[in-house]
Order: C-alpha cells, then structure tokens, then sequence
DNA sequence: CGGTATTTGTTCGTATGTATT
DNA sequence: AAATACATACGAACAAATACC
C-alpha cells in the first residue's frame, strides 16, 4: 500500500538538503545528469522531482544555467496603513517602484460601484511594479477616481508613489478599509513581469483605500510573488 | 522569439473551452489518448498541458477516472474576529468541523515564544478540519498554553469548536493579534486531508488569538484550499 | 567579441504499474 | 474479470538559453 514514486523520493532527499543548510540560498544544484547519473533514474525522473520543488518555492530553475536554492521569502506588513517602501525599509531591505503603465478611461460598472462614482466616470488606472533589493515583490493595478483627485496623473508620473502623490493632490492620509486576499497562479504577463514561473502560486489582494471620512481614493489589484511574500496582518 | 510550446498551447485551448463553459465544473476532459490523437502529439504532450491546468486548479485528474473540470472558489471572510462557522453560515454554506486528533507535549522554542509560557512549558496541539457543505475548505493545527487553560483537553476532545471551547474553560472573548498570510503548496499529507493534490496552491495563515487583556490563548496554523476559498478582512 | 560546450526545456517513442469503470 | 485511463519510468534527439574560453 504504501508507495513512494522515485521522482518523490529523490524530491524528497533534495528537500532535506535544503532544509538542512547542505544547499544554501542562492547554491547551484547538481546538474539533472549529475543527479540521474548519481541515483542511477533516467533524467525525466529527477526532473519531475526538481519540478515538484520548483513549484513548492524551494528551488528556481533557468534554462542554460542549472537549478538553484530560492531565495527566502521577505515579509510584507499589511494594515490598517499600508506602506509598502516604508514597511520594506522598516524591514532592511531596499524598496524599490516602476511605473509600468498609465491610463485614464472610463471606469467599468464594477469599478465604479467599489468607487463610488457615476459609472462611466473617468477613472485612473496604474500599473506598477514594486522591487525589494532589485527583486521584484509585486505587480499591481491602481483605479483612482481621476474627478475626485484632479492632478494625480501627473503626480504619478513623476514616478512618485501611491503615498507621495495622493498627498501632493490633498489626501494626507488613507486608510484600507477592506482586503481580500488569495491564492492564484501566475499568468504568462505576470509571470515575465514578476521574474517567476508561470504558474508559481501568487497572493492576490484587492483593496479599497479611503480618506478619513471614508470617501474611497483608490481600489487596488495586487499580486505578489508568493514565494518571496508573507503578508502579515496586524490589527 | 514569440514561441510557445506545444504544451502550452494545448494548455490555452483547454483553459478557452472551460472559461467558455464548453467544459462545464464537473465535466469530464477527453481522455489523454483522445487529445493527443486529436492534436497530432505525444501523449506526453497533453500530460503537460493538463498538468499546467491541473497546477492553477482548474482541472483535477483522478487515476484510472480521468480529468474533469473543477468546482468554482468558496469566499471565506476573515476580519479581527475570526469565527469560521458563523462566517460561512452567513454566507449561506453549510459549514462543517472535524477534530482530526490532539496531544499534549511540552512546547517548541518557537511555540512557547509566541503563546509567551516557559520552554518546555504543557500545550495542548490539536488537528482539525473544516468543510464547506461536506467539502474541505481548511486543515488548521492549534496550539493552546494548557496551564493557562485547563479543561481545554477535555472541551476540545467532546467536539466543540475553538469558540466553545475556550469559552468553557473561562476565556468567553478574544481577538486575533495578528495574522500572516502566504501561498505555499499543498505536501502530500495535506493533499489527502483537504482533497487536493499535492503540489496545489494553499493559502496558509500564521495567526496569534489574544484574550482581553492581551494574553495569549492560541497560535494557530492554517492550510486553505486556495481554490476554494478567498480570505477578505474587513477593518 | 565569437564560437563552443554545457545545461535546461520540449517532444517524441515505448513499456509497465495502478486505480477506476 | 476485463477494459479503460491516468501515473511512473526508461530512452533518444533536438532546441534554446546560458556559461565559458
């Protein structure tokens, strides 16, 4: 009854390597003809085994080059005030932020409902990309209410961050009223764009940021890379 | 350089057909002989593909039955107060739980030093199971401080939920200090008790329960169904 | 810088095991 | 009990990306 396939096996022996410190992050793996030769399997066997870590997180492979430790994963305070550079700086790491894209249109039923505008409302939409020591953390999607906030595209485009520019458009200060968060898996786009593989899992979390008197100023689409993540919510 | 595997995509028409309801939740795929006939490639080549479904949780493969297509995602509302059943009663599901078993040992480094007791310090672990309308939304691990709550042994092992419980042995409120969120994938243990396959995206919280007064009265651990269920937290 | 060797990725073929129908 | 269908495992060849000299 019991029955272990030999791709499980030797994920296995890989996995206590990794956990036992015997592959450090960053290490380069033996090479599957290394390990096929070694175990005495055919190299399908061992890449089956390397597939189950790479999609555990444990191990990133890249073409031409070999397979190696992941990196450990960072952790990502999420509050009632989310912010993202200072919470990463506050955790030592080098926070970074790319504007990938800007667009102003009307906003969708859906948008406009989470907003609380007239549907059809010219709405903002950002998409950026956040960084922690070069890597990148997340991808997301920004919907601004653009009549509520006249100004804002230009303060984005400058490069300046959600905190920075809803300031400099009069909203000091934002809270997040909801978060719902899950567990997808990498699309081909945001595979390239977040560095991982596609179908690696990701955190999704959709957000609605509100003034001080509750008026929404942004709903956001986040994804981050799951294996370089911990969301942590503190109340 | 736009290239895409043959894997990929046989994997893109599968995932049309479905989002396109021509492969309805439940339905059974083409068997892989069928598929490969149909698309002039190696069986091998459709095993990807499906396993790529397979990996984002859209398809689910049964051995010797065949691929079908899966259930849709659960919503799970989580807030500072977080009740698994009342929260999914109010959403209109019939929510279940299962006591999967309990021990009492003395305490990790990492366990006393969360719960704040001495190590070496008497907890009490105990394994459950939840379900949604008899399907399984989350396998979860609770660490209880047995001196700070004795009885708790006994309320747990008559079925009592962790409200109940706790509720029995003196501790009628608490609130969750905080909560981490990632996404990892399902191990194998964890396949079987939640109905998934290894390898599938998991959403796991790390979640501290505090009484009134601050104290620690649980630590606890979360595996979701990352398919099934959407975490949202409301402040 | 360029060419070559190395290494992972894709695809085919074939055989056998194991669970379901 | 037999047929069906997915799972595992072997072998071979070539493609694509990277590393190295």
């Amino acid at each position: 009854m019991g029955y272990t396939p030999l791709w499980a096996a030797i994920a296995h022996l890989l996995r206590q390597d990794i956990a036992e410190g015997r592959y450090a992050p960053g290490d380069k793996l033996p090479t599957e003809a290394q390990m096929s030769d070694r175990h005495g399997v055919n190299r399908h066997t061992v890449r089956h085994a390397l597939a189950a870590l790479v999609q555990e997180g444990l191990v990133r492979t890249r073409r031409g080059a070999g397979a190696f430790v992941a990196a450990r994963p960072a952790d990502y305070p999420l509050g009632k005030r989310v912010r993202f550079t200072e919470n990463l700086r506050r955790a030592g790491r080098n926070p970074g932020r790319e504007v990938l894209g800007m667009e102003a249109r009307a906003a969708t039923a859906e948008e406009a409902a989470l907003l609380d505008v007239a549907q059809g409302a010219q709405i903002l939409a950002s998409h950026g990309r956040s960084f922690a020591d070069g890597q990148p953390m997340s991808v997301s999607e920004s919907i601004f209410p653009l009549e509520r906030l006249p100004g804002l595209d230009a303060a984005l485009a400058e490069g300046l961050g959600v905190t920075h520019a809803l300031k400099a458009v009069g909203i000091s200060d934002y809270t997040r009223a909801s978060t719902r968060v899950s567990a997808v898996l990498a699309t081909a786009t945001q595979a390239v764009v977040l560095q991982v593989r596609e179908g690696d899992p990701l955190l999704k979390t959709t957000s609605l940021n509100v003034d001080p008197e509750g008026v929404p100023v942004e709903f956001g689409r986040s994804w981050f890379a799951g294996d370089r993540i911990t969301l942590t919510l503190e109340d």
